[in-house]
DNA sequence: CATTAAAGTTTCCGATCGGGGACTTTTTGT
DNA sequence: ACAAAAAGTCCCCGATCGGAAACTTTAATG
């Protein structure tokens, strides 16, 4: 239930949105079908790919109903 | 003081870090050294580019101090 | 089991990344 | 106003992106 989750690197960024793609029932095809970007980098993306460019990662937090916000360090 | 920052693109994530980093007093090129990554990206980073990429940016933020979070939607 | 969908892998390829360095423009500080 | 620093632009170039499509492996369902 905690509804804040850190991010640290695109490994983590990874599982988190694999995580949510499964609660929400969707397939990565889906997701590429109703958001701009393809099959293999949504795959590539939840493996954790480093050089994902984030303007697709907007896209698919998006599809997914996920916010991005910054913090600063001392203050979560 | 509001801790939480939302951040909707590449866009407003480029303003975000231009304005944290003045607030540090640092330069382009001082982040650029403390990082893995070269000025012209801080440069591009800061105005938006929707092409930069996550490991890259992940760099910067930490080099800042700033966390990356996720949330859902309508939980915020 | 058998069948089908989903996930993951591989190849091809045009387009673009990002670093380095040189240069120009803008900002800053005295 | 002037000098210096910072920011922004430009070119070159090796490396890699990400889409498309075909294929293989894994998972799910009857």
């Amino acid at each position: 239930m905690k509804p804040f989750t850190k991010i640290n690197n695109s490994e983590e960024l990874g599982q988190y949105i694999l995580k949510e793609r499964k609660k929400l029932k969707l397939t990565q095809k889906e997701i590429s079908e109703f958001t701009d970007v393809g099959r293999k980098f949504v795959l590539e993306l939840e493996k954790g790919k480093t050089t994902a460019q984030i303007g697709k990662i907007f896209e698919v937090l998006n599809g997914l109903g996920l916010e991005l916000h910054l913090i600063k360090r001392g203050e979560s």
